[in-house]
This record gives structure tokens, C-alpha cells and sequence, in this order.
DNA sequence: AGCACGCCGACT
DNA sequence: GTCGGCGTGCTC
């Protein structure tokens, strides 16, 4: 009797796809293992959901599983059903799920190749092509490409059309073959599993905290938790309820933002923890994931350490999630990554009856209002130390730099002291401009004003991140562009060359060339004290590892205020919070913060550490307008190149929320903050209802419809 | 997603 | 009349 395997494909296709499994497959398929299976013309990896025995009556064909890449599942049941749960709540399909899970050398599928036939040649060369078929001939002369290498490397507009018209007059043929990365991996030598031994000599707070949680824990069923508190106390508490899992053979996650992926901790956990120990993060190669993988899937770790690509470890007998730096944006929903780490993590513990952790000393309002609420949040009490904090009132000055803050730099200067200032502006300027004409130069794809990068000598867009070098007259005028408004960080570092010429200032930022070796050997020459004062922006504050210094300078965190968004109080309080990592614990340590809105509550609450000062007024101000957590908002935003269409599809999805959707307020179409990227123009919507799950059903029932292309970000 | 089909306007 | 745009439907 034949066996039939419901198989999930990387495809926008929500449903399984039946495939038969030969006789000699049937014992080595198992749910959650991958196959490789064709699918029309091509040849996909997908991920085995069911095995049954009766054919289903349906299918008109049922074509056979091609060969079984796994006999021991790549996926288990828990992790099979908390892919689908997070592609359900996020609008991603189950298949594209599983892919984005795990690392994408295990995706193994067909590549197109196209060659050109002895025919095409000849009429190539006796000039019988078309304009655009010469073209894609020519590339093919030497050697056969991809048809993505034709649409990169030619101007023709539609390759595949084309490709298709030139195959049936046989000018080309299209081969596909699966290009096979099969390794077997050898499981190292083991250093031998070291005991547990963690430093948890912290006060009452800390045994009590750890007590609640693991008397948690040792129920086996799902419950969360929101640590608030200080640093080091949160690692005091982990550490001890790690020890706990492990004596008791369970299993760890531990999540961490990019950032706190800290040498120090890694180590740290690494001496405890010897082989027991796997690391996953995204800036490491594919190959090293996959090593990663591998032993976390052969149960050779009791704990994963990992930023938001860990979530999906295959760990077994999971007991514990902990998620610290709860605040951090690197867990939300962002451009291209479809899911919001906090709530998937809540999902993953809930499917494996776990216990999850969320830690922070200045957590999202969302988070701690819903801890509150469900009363799970545990107070670590606050902060030991407390530096002295000077807000500069900025309101009626000019310049960069205040000169209270100069003098007080400079008297660090003078006691041989280095100096951290954060300026959340990368570049020189954000646009120059004409004085004669008030030309200003932009992206030609995106609907933004270029960046002017004085260091490198560039023009850089910092929503597609092309750049071009920068011609400092006007292009039609003649007149001469200048950058008059919106400094940027070298702005700042040049001001500060000016006041302290004898002194070596950088730069860090992010930046579009990735000279990461460039930046790094900066960070290392700022711990040599080869630089006296390092000007950053976000990115360096979400560096880790730094020596801390006595003074740090935040300038105007207020600026992320007027931008449209309910969580910028939220953003400035964070940023703010965030610069103080970087300042000794010392007496006499101090930071500055010059800003034009000192009574803003989030920067002078900020300013005192005074989280729940903040939390009560913004959650006040969120309660004011219906802002989550009191409501739950979805933005939905369509792109594409004709705006015509695309004002079309988004007025008529708007109408069929209004009328379908009960319970849900719709807001828009409106053209999105950048109203048009990479050449494509966006439109948004915004949906907003009591509950999450109102919008999402809506979301399901009516987006699959529209083919346009959308992406949704849900805020709850 | 990719790919085929089939329908319409604009050019050899 | 074909070419080439893109809307629609299908893939076990």
C-alpha cells in the first residue's frame, strides 16, 4: 500500500500538497522531515506535515516525493505548531515560516539555467534578433546564466517573457537542476559537560525573584514573567533559574538583542556550560548556523543563546525562555523580518508549556502594562547607582555643542579622560541645497532627500542606501549647494576638531560600504585611548564591550520626537536610558543632555531614571488617543510602481474593511512617511480595533485577494 | 513565488 | 496583422 505525505512548500500557498512515497522512502519520511519534491517545473524543498495512507479523492495527480533529506526531523511537532501560530498571527504562510526558521543552505531547490542553442547563435550573428533577444543573446555567448544574472545585467523589462518567446523559437533552452549542498556532519570531539556554576550571590530580591520563577517552572505549564530591573540583577536571577533547568535536564533559550551578544556574557555562560552551550546570531555565516544547528538538534546543548534568529531552535524539552532587553527594537516586526520576537516567544513557550522570562530595566510600555494587569511582573527594585545628570536646556542657543557641555569636556580632556557623545544623525547633513535656486539633491528611487557623507565624499540615500558622489554645484543653477540645516554626527566631530584641534575625534555609524573592520579597529582604538572622544550614533549604543568613560553626552534625544510615531516618548526615553551603560560607576561620572524640550516627560523622566514616573504618563497619553496597549493597530502598506493602481487596490481594500470588518476603525489609504522606495510608491492603510486578533482575521480573510504587494505591521 | 495563458493597445 | 504589456489561474 502506498504512503501519501502532506507537504508543506516555501510558497505563498497556505494549504499542503500531497505527494506519494515510494516503497523505499516509507520508513525514512516522518512528519517534520524535509523533502525534496517537484512542483510544476521546479524542484522545492518542503517540509513533511502528514503522513496518511489513503489517497486523497481531490487530487487529480499525485506526483512522488523525489528523495527524503532528513530521517530524523529536521522540525518536532511543537516546533511544526508554533510556525504555523506565528504565521498566523503575522499573515506569513506556514512554508515561508519554516523557511526563515532555519538556516537557508537546508532550502535546497532548482535554479534555472539558460543557454543559448547553436540556432541562436546564429541568428546572433547574422543580426536576425530583436533588439532586446540581442541583447540577452550576447550575454549568453560565453557561458549560460541565470535568467536573475539576464534581469540584473541587461535593460530588457520582462526577461521571463522574453525567455519564454526566445525557448519556443529555440534561440534558447532552460535547464533546472538542483545544485546539492549535502554534507555529512561530524559531531566534534566534546570538552566534556562542565557543572553549572554561576555566581548568584546577590540580596533577598534576587533568591526571591528566582524562587517565584522556578516554583514556576517546575509545574510544566506555560506561564510568563516581566523581570524589571536592573542588569546585573537580571543576570543574578537567570542565572540561578538557568542552573535550575539544566540540573533537572530542561532545556534553555535565552534570547538576547544584538547587542548584549557581549563577549563577557558569552564567556561567561560558556566557562558554566562547556559543550552545553550553542550560539545563534545573525552575523554569523550560514555554515557556522548550521554547525550551530546541528548540535542543538542532536541534543548536545541544554542552552541556545541567540538574537532573534534563535527562536526557532529545535531544542526539546524546552522549560525556559528567557528574553532580556525586553525594550529592544531589534524584537519587533521590521522591513522583511515578518514577526515580532515578545509575541512569538510567548507563542514558542506557550506550545512547548514553558516558562517565559521577559527582562528590562526600561521595558515597553506594552509589556509592562500587561504584566501589571496579569500580575507577573516581578520588581528587582531600582538602580544602585545613580550618576549625576545635567539637562541642558537648548531652547534659544545656536551651534552644535552647548558650552556648558564643552567646558565639561574639556576638563575631562584635560585629566587625560576620554568622552562618548550620541548624536542620532549619521552623515554631515540630511540634504544640501542650492542657495541660489533651493535645489535639493534626491534619490532618483526613493522619495527622500540624499544625505551628504563629507568624509567619504558622498551623496547617500538613507532609504535604499545608494549612493553617488557628491558635486557640490548645483545641477541647475550653477550655483553652489551648501549644507546649511540638519547636521549629522561629523558635523558634530568637526566642531569638536575645531574646539580641540589637538585631539583625535571619530565617527561611528552605521554606514552603507560595511567597512566593519574599519569600525571595529575604531572601538579598539577608543579602549587603547587612541581616541579621545567618540561621537555615535544608535548604532554605537547598541555596541557592547566599550570601556565605560566619566562623561557622556546625548545630544537632543528629542529629535526621534517629532517623528510620527505613538512610541516615540517611548524611543527618546529609551535611547536616553541606553547612553548611561556607557558611564562609569564613579562618583564622579557625570552625563549631559542637551535637548530644546527639557520638560518633555520622557526626557526629563529619563533624565531622573525614573521609569515609572514615564510609564504613568505615557500610558496616559496612549490611554488619551487609544494608542496600544489600549487598542491594537495593524498597518497595512501596499507597494508598487503605478500609483494609479496601487491608490486603486488600497481604497478598495479600505472600503471591504469597512464593510466587513466589525468592530474595526479604518484610517486612510495614505501615502506611508517614504512615499515611494526603490522605485516603488507605498500607500497605507491603518486599521485599528480592540483586539489583535479582530484585525487579523479580517487581515486573512481579505488580503490573500489582493496581489499587490503589501507588507503588515501590527502594533498591539 | 514562478510560470503559463489569454486578453487588450501600439508598432514593425 | 504581431509584439509586449499585465491581470488571472495553477502548481500535489
Amino acid at each position: 500500500m502506498t504512503l501519501y505525505a502532506d507537504v508543506i512548500l516555501p510558497l505563498p500557498l497556505d494549504q499542503p500538497y500531497t505527494y506519494s512515497l515510494p516503497k523505499e522512502m516509507e520508513g525514512k519520511a516522518r512528519v517534520g522531515s524535509r523533502v525534496l519534491v517537484p512542483l510544476g517545473e521546479r524542484w522545492l524543498t518542503g517540509i513533511v506535515v502528514g503522513l496518511r495512507k489513503r489517497k486523497p479523492e481531490r487530487a487529480m495527480k499525485v506526483k512522488p516525493v523525489a528523495e527524503v533529506l532528513d530521517e530524523t526531523p529536521l522540525f518536532t511537532p511543537q516546533l511544526l505548531a508554533f510556525a504555523r501560530r506565528v504565521g498566523r498571527s503575522f499573515l506569513v504562510p506556514w512554508g515561508e515560516m519554516l523557511q526563515s526558521a532555519v538556516p537557508p543552505s537546508l532550502f535546497v531547490r532548482s535554479r534555472a539555467s539558460v543557454s543559448l542553442t547553436p540556432q541562436g547563435k546564429e541568428a546572433l550573428e547574422k543580426g536576425l534578433l530583436s533588439e532586446d533577444e540581442c541583447q540577452l543573446a550576447a550575454l549568453l555567448g560565453t557561458r549560460p546564466h541565470s535568467p536573475l544574472f539576464l534581469e540584473r545585467k541587461s535593460r530588457v523589462k520582462n526577461v521571463s517573457a522574453l525567455l519564454s518567446r526566445m525557448r519556443k523559437k529555440e534561440l534558447v533552452t532552460v535547464e533546472k537542476s538542483v545544485r546539492q549542498v549535502r554534507r555529512r556532519i561530524r559531531p566534534e570531539a566534546t570538552r566534556g559537560s562542565a557543572q553549572l556554576e554561576l555566581d548568584f550571590s546577590s540580596g533577598e530580591t534576587v533568591f526571591r525573584a528566582a524562587g517565584t520563577i522556578s516554583g514556576a517552572m517546575a509545574k510544566k505549564a506555560f506561564s510568563p514573567f516581566l523581570l524589571f530591573g536592573p542588569a546585573g540583577r537580571r543576570k543574578a536571577v537567570y542565572s540561578r533559574l538557568l542552573r535550575e533547568a539544566v540540573s533537572s535536564s530542561g532545556r534553555v533559550l535565552f534570547l538576547v538583542p544584538e547587542i548584549s551578544l557581549t563577549p563577557a556574557l558569552i564567556e561567561e555562560f560558556e566557562k558554566s556550560l562547556g559543550d552545553g552551550l550553542a550560539l545563534l546570531h545573525s552575523q554569523m555565516t550560514d555554515r557556522q548556523r548550521e554547525l550551530e544547528w546541528q548540535k542543538v538538534r542532536e541534543r548536545r546543548v541544554q542552552v541556545v543563546i541567540g538574537s532573534r534568529s534563535a527562536l526557532f531552535s529545535p531544542l526539546d524539552n524546552l522549560r525556559l525562555i528567557i528574553l532580556d532587553g525586553e525594550q529592544d527594537e531589534s524584537y519587533s516586526q521590521q522591513e522583511g523580518l515578518p514577526f515580532d520576537v515578545r509575541r512569538a516567544a510567548r507563542l514558542r513557550a506557550e506550545e512547548e508549556k514553558a516558562v517565559l522570562v521577559l527582562g528590562s530595566s526600561a521595558p515597553t510600555i506594552e509589556s509592562f502594562q500587561r504584566a501589571r494587569k496579569g500580575r507577573y511582573l516581578i520588581d528587582l527594585g531600582p538602580e544602585s547607582f545613580r550618576p549625576k545628570v545635567t539637562l541642558l536646556d537648548f531652547r534659544g542657543r545656536s551651534g552644535l555643542i552647548d558650552p556648558r557641555l564643552i567646558r565639561a569636556i574639556q576638563e575631562r580632556l584635560d585629566g587625560h579622560e576620554q568622552a562618548i557623545l550620541f548624536f542620532n544623525r549619521r552623515g554631515y547633513a540630511s540634504y544640501l541645497v542650492c542657495n541660489r535656486c533651493g535645489f535639493v539633491p534626491s534619490c532618483d528611487r526613493c522619495d527622500l532627500s540624499l544625505a551628504y557623507h563629507r568624509s567619504e565624499g558622498k551623496l547617500v540615500c538613507h532609504a535604499c542606501r545608494r549612493t553617488v558622489p557628491a558635486e557640490m554645484n548645483c545641477p541647475r543653477c550653477r550655483g553652489r549647494l551648501t549644507a546649511r540645516r540638519g547636521a549629522g554626527i561629523e558635523a558634530v566631530a568637526e566642531d569638536l576638531r575645531r574646539t580641540f584641534p589637538r585631539k583625535r575625534i571619530e565617527v561611528f555609524a552605521a554606514d552603507e560600504a560595511g567597512r566593519k573592520k574599519e569600525r571595529e579597529s575604531l572601538l579598539g582604538g577608543f579602549e587603547k585611548r587612541e581616541i579621545d572622544i567618540l561621537v555615535g550614533t544608535q548604532f554605537l549604543a547598541h555596541k557592547a564591550g566599550l570601556p565605560p568613560v566619566a562623561l557622556v553626552g546625548i545630544l537632543h534625544p528629542e529629535m526621534v520626537l517629532h517623528l510620527a510615531d505613538f512610541r516615540s516618548g517611548q524611543k527618546a526615553y529609551q535611547a536616553i536610558s541606553r547612553a548611561f551603560r556607557f558611564l562609569r560607576e564613579e562618583k564622579g561620572a557625570e552625563i549631559f543632555i542637551q535637548t530644546f524640550a527639557p520638560d518633555h516627560y520622557s526626557i526629563r523622566e529619563a533624565a531622573r531614571g525614573d521609569y515609572a514616573a514615564f510609564y504613568e504618563r505615557e500610558l496616559e497619553f496612549r490611554r488619551l488617543l487609544d494608542y496600544p496597549p489600549f487598542s491594537s493597530l495593524a498597518e497595512v502598506v501596499f507597494s508598487g510602481e503605478n500609483l494609479r493602481r496601487l491608490a486603486g487596490t488600497a481604497r478598495m481594500f479600505a472600503s471591504q474593511v469597512k464593510t466587513i470588518g466589525k468592530g474595526i476603525q479604518v484610517y486612510g489609504p495614505a501615502l506611508a512617511p517614504i512615499a515611494r522606495m526603490r522605485g516603488l510608491h507605498r500607500v497605507q492603510v491603518t486599521l485599528r480595533a480592540r483586539r489583535t486578533k479582530t484585525i487579523a482575521k479580517i487581515l486573512a480573510q481579505i488580503l490573500p485577494g489582493i496581489r499587490t504587494k503589501k507588507s503588515v505591521f501590527f502594533f498591539d
